[in-house]
RNA sequence: CAAGUAGGACAGACGAUCGCGGCUGCAUGUGCCGAAAGGCCGCAGACGAGGAAAGUCCGGGCUUCACAGGGCAGGAUGCCGGAUAACGUCCGGUGGAGGUGACUCCAAGGCCAGUGCAACAGAAAUAAACCGCCCGGGCAGAGACGAAAGCAGUGAUGUUUUAUGGAUUUCACUGUUUUCGCCUCUGUCCGGGUAAGGGUGGAAAGGCAGUGUAAGAGACUACCGCCUCGCUGGUAACAGAGAGGGCACAUGUAAACCCCAUCCGAAGCAAGACCGGAUAGAAGCGAUGCGGCGGCCCGCCGCGCUUCAGGUUGGUCGCUUGAGCACAGCGGCGACGCUGUGCCUAGACAGAUGAUCGUCCACGACAUAACCCGGCUUAUCGUCCUGCUUGACAC
RNA sequence: GGCGCAGUAGCCAAGUGGUAAGGCGUGGGUCUGCAACACCCUGAUUCACGAGUUCAAAUCUCGUCUGCGCCU
């Protein structure tokens, strides 16, 4: 990704929690905290409880690409969090892709 | 053709664009960092999850702990032979169970080494006379027979009386009562014999038939089962035929303790090795002590250990060339082994396979490597191939 | 990734192979003018699930599922 790193610490993580901003909608949570730096992090969470391997690694590679494909987008120097809840088993591609701009636009983030 | 059975292969395909991971190359990429080695970014190229990658149920390699020690304890396996690095796996046999058959399934050593447990029911549960059957005796009752006595009737006779009537003597017969003896039956009690039968139970003292007997019983006999002995075949498990014991210590349970045979040191890549960096010390306990080896003892090695407070959360290796894969030949019934040739086929470290479009079809299941292998078990949409069995039809 | 533990009524749970204790709660009754307290009665047929051993399994053995803990 041109813009973006990953976010890959869980004291990273545990920071966004406690002191970012949570909105959610059907299929997904997002936390977005200000980082100070000049690109975003992304950091996408799911759970065991969402269902086994294939299906969390295939959720998280459809978050990661509708993120990459309209990164552009998204305003600088915000760390993201994304949590998959139980409802996105099984969905495709437009679907998720169509909720993260949602959440982006709630977040006051996607231009 | 249908039904079945055993084994094997595949795991949506092709194209375009964007994207991800490590690897290789870039003498000319006029890019950035660095003293350099090199790193980052960029460009190009080929490669990039599974048959179960899963569960973590076994086995091995590897690493550390005395380069691995001894004993006890503990654990695992359990018909026989073989394969293998090893196995609880596989192959070939034996025995048993199921199926018409192809074929499938079996934790399949030992309760005559010892100990434990067996609820309820039942007379009795690992050892038995409760009922029953039979024999003997006592008591009671009933019946038949015999003897004696009494009573009644009939007949004959004698006495008395006028009288054939009445009374009475003796004898015979009939009926009845009592007593005694003996036999049979019934009931009860006592002593003994007997395990053939008994609504129980998972299991009841080898089974079944006959002889036999007071009644019965391996008491005896045939067949079957069991035990012992040697013989023949087989490496063996075992099979076959035979002789003897005459059934005794003989129920079930060892996925109850246990016995026998064989095997096992422990922990696990978050193992471990190296490099670099950061910090602050304080208190307590010890050489008949503490730690390293784990449950215990011995032995060996080392000299510190525990608690609180403080610091770090970097990098490199281990890491993929391996009991590897493909093909051919040879040996073996087979598992498998040997030889030759060729090939290199993910290696991440928050963790890489995705998205969109088009075409086609059977419309796509279960499921994502994390040190590596050999197995087992479990999940799974379907497609194809081969061997064999049974049935139907045709020639 | 590796190692280990647990699953019994709505909840907490005991349970040596032989009829599955107990407490809280629920429901019903007694008491009360009505309640509370107290007292009495009350339930497991799937012992997480599936096979096996056994005459008999919550218990023993094997497999599956779910939940939890420890190790950098």
């Amino acid at each position: 990704m041109k813009f973006s790193e990953s976010l890959k610490k869980n004291k990273d993580f545990q920071n966004v929690y406690k002191k970012g901003k949570s909105l959610a909608n059907n299929y997904l949570v997002m936390y977005t905290l200000d980082n100070g730096l000049g690109k975003n992090r992304l950091g996408i969470s799911v759970s065991k409880k969402v269902g086994n391997s294939v299906v969390r690694h295939r959720i998280t590679r459809l978050i990661r690409e509708s993120y990459r494909l309209s990164e552009e987008h998204f305003r600088c120097g915000i760390d993201i969090v994304i949590i998959a809840r139980t409802s996105a088993k099984e969905k495709d591609y437009r679907k998720i892709e169509s909720a993260l701009i949602h959440l982006g636009k709630l977040h006051k983030i996607y231009i």
